[in-house]
DNA sequence: GGTGATGCCGCAAACGGTTACAGACACGCG
DNA sequence: CGCGTGTCTGTAACCGTTTGCGGCATCACC
């Protein structure tokens, strides 16, 4: 049965791939190996109810043929595209490019694509919903990462068939995978309290460009939380807002270290900030660790070089 | 004429597309439209031989449908995809994720989808080529960020019809951008010999995981180039390499830093490793710029903080 | 030997657009 | 008025897979 496939092929040189003559299309397999189209298709994606010995007669005439389905086609017949769109605010930062890293990994090991889509402000957002909502067939499904959705604009996603996944805030709507940041702020507040300090100065994030709003919330509510707990009450002129460049960050804490009753502690909403205030103390000639202390949120390799705490978030599992 | 097509979706509701009723096609737009498909595609895309009303028409309608065409099948049509591949080493490394970020504006800005992948050895680059050859149709064109290719493989793959870029590397079939590593190398290198110091260490990169294995010997060429316009040759024993972590940087250093003749300067190939160097030297109490300078390459924005020169490369534009 | 179950396989109809080609129409000009 | 020219539009043939359904052996079993 199979001897003729086998027989017709041994011996053939291997890559006669090389030009640009008419590319190999799935009818040719088929032609070759003496089955229908159909029989290639499943042969080639390992479906069932395919004979052996017929599988790899086609698998075999596939290789030598050098066979490479044609994607948008398939994608079309099959209705599904084994892509997933990723969002993030700035693939440049760090938590965001290593959280991508991470995503890219497990997609490629379980056979997905991704799409990366900087998503910055709120027409871009709204940009990345629409195209790749299931109608346009673009990804299979998104995940967003930092960049929130509204309740409402969230279900109509899931609503028309739309798979999410949302790291870094939270939505009754969509799986969301984030860390408690109530949490996370309460611990370094209360770390730096344990250390005795009691003018802790309070670095958070402008809801400016960044999509994700609850994040600095709720660390500054952790914050909040910590004080309460002590039976303190932080001052409110400890705490400034800048945005994630440390260039900011570093004018913020500037102004806040300079006045009367400075803080002898900071805690900044990420190590770019951290960056910032450290810069600022450098240049006010204070020594961190005895005249300040700072204390920031991602792990860099980098932090520990320059003696910064940080409270670590395993990005990756 | 566009009366009747204007004056039917008046006052209608702009948006019915809740629930997950029959996706809107192109021959819906078309017959609520009242013109072929074609029109309907010629008009959305913005392609001539459309009068202005028909496709003032068209659109009205498209967004009155909430019309959205399918990707899978406009690309198997036009046998365009729109989407670029972009291939790097580690996409969370620094230089990678800020090049990413910028090719990701440049792409959207130019309406193009940008489809990463993480390319670490040589059987993932295999695949990636494999992949995205033209015969598959997933990418328009593929750019390889650090990942090296032969000049067989690159040819292979333009003779296929298949476009690619290199970025970090050059090869003959590829138009690539580059910066000049021996150039950097030379700077560094002078730099260090203005400033008097005769012994200077290279921390160079393993080709172990890299797949440009240009880089680093292209730099080490212009140290060399650099010690003998001085007049001098440097001493082979200042010489290790290591890959890109800080870790395994911190260790090399540190075994250098000890020796008899320590280096007065060191110069590392990334900034991950010139970090490396500064923890190795604060482990044997030596003071950065008085005991040891260091100079990187690339240029975090902390980089500065810790007081390490690097030679600038500009990533975005 | 008849019969139902089972396992492979092929036919052909989708999938939802794009585009070559040709038709229709208006217009200007000799 | 006939005809060439140019602009707009429709018809229908693809683009290259996937997959529901039915046919046909083969086999086990009564």
């Amino acid at each position: 049965m199979a001897d003729l496939g086998e027989a017709s092929l041994a011996g053939r040189p291997v890559a006669q791939a090389a030009g640009a003559g008419s590319p190999v299309r799935i009818g040719d397999v088929a032609r070759a190996a003496e089955v229908s189209t159909a029989t290639v298709s499943r042969a080639l994606r390992g479906l069932p109810h395919v004979a052996t010995a017929t599988r790899q007669r086609v698998l075999a005439v596939a290789a030598e043929l050098d066979y490479r389905p044609n994607l948008p086609a398939a994608r079309l017949a099959a209705g599904t595209t084994n892509t997933i769109a990723v969002a993030v605010p700035d693939p440049a930062a760090w938590f965001n490019a290593t959280m991508v890293g991470a995503l890219g990994r497990e997609m490629t090991a379980a056979g997905y694509d991704l799409l990366l889509s900087g998503v910055a402000n709120l027409d871009e957002r709204q940009r990345f919903i629409e195209l790749n909502g299931v109608r346009s067939g673009r990804s299979d499904a998104v995940v967003l990462v930092d960049v929130a959705l509204d309740e409402a604009a969230a279900e109509a996603f899931v609503a028309q068939g739309g798979r999410a996944v949302s790291v870094g805030f939270r939505t009754k709507a969509l799986s969301s995978v984030t860390i408690d940041n109530v949490a996370v702020g309460s611990d370094a507040t209360q770390l730096l309290l344990r250390h005795g300090h009691r003018r802790i100065g309070l670095l958070s994030l402008d809801s400016g460009d960044s999509l994700n709003f609850s994040i600095p919330a709720h660390r500054a509510q952790g914050y909040e939380q910590a004080h309460a707990e002590a039976g303190l009450t932080p001052d409110p002129a400890l705490r400034v807002s800048t945005s994630n460049s440390w260039a900011e960050a570093r004018r913020a804490a500037h102004a806040l270290l300079q006045s009367a009753e400075r803080p002898s502690a900071m805690f900044a909403m990420c190590d770019e900030q951290a960056f910032g205030i450290m810069l600022a103390a450098r240049d006010l000639e204070l020594c961190i660790g005895e005249d300040l202390s700072v204390v920031g949120v991602d792990d860099h390799d980098q932090s520990r070089l320059v003696g910064l705490t940080t409270v670590r978030q395993h990005v990756a599992r």
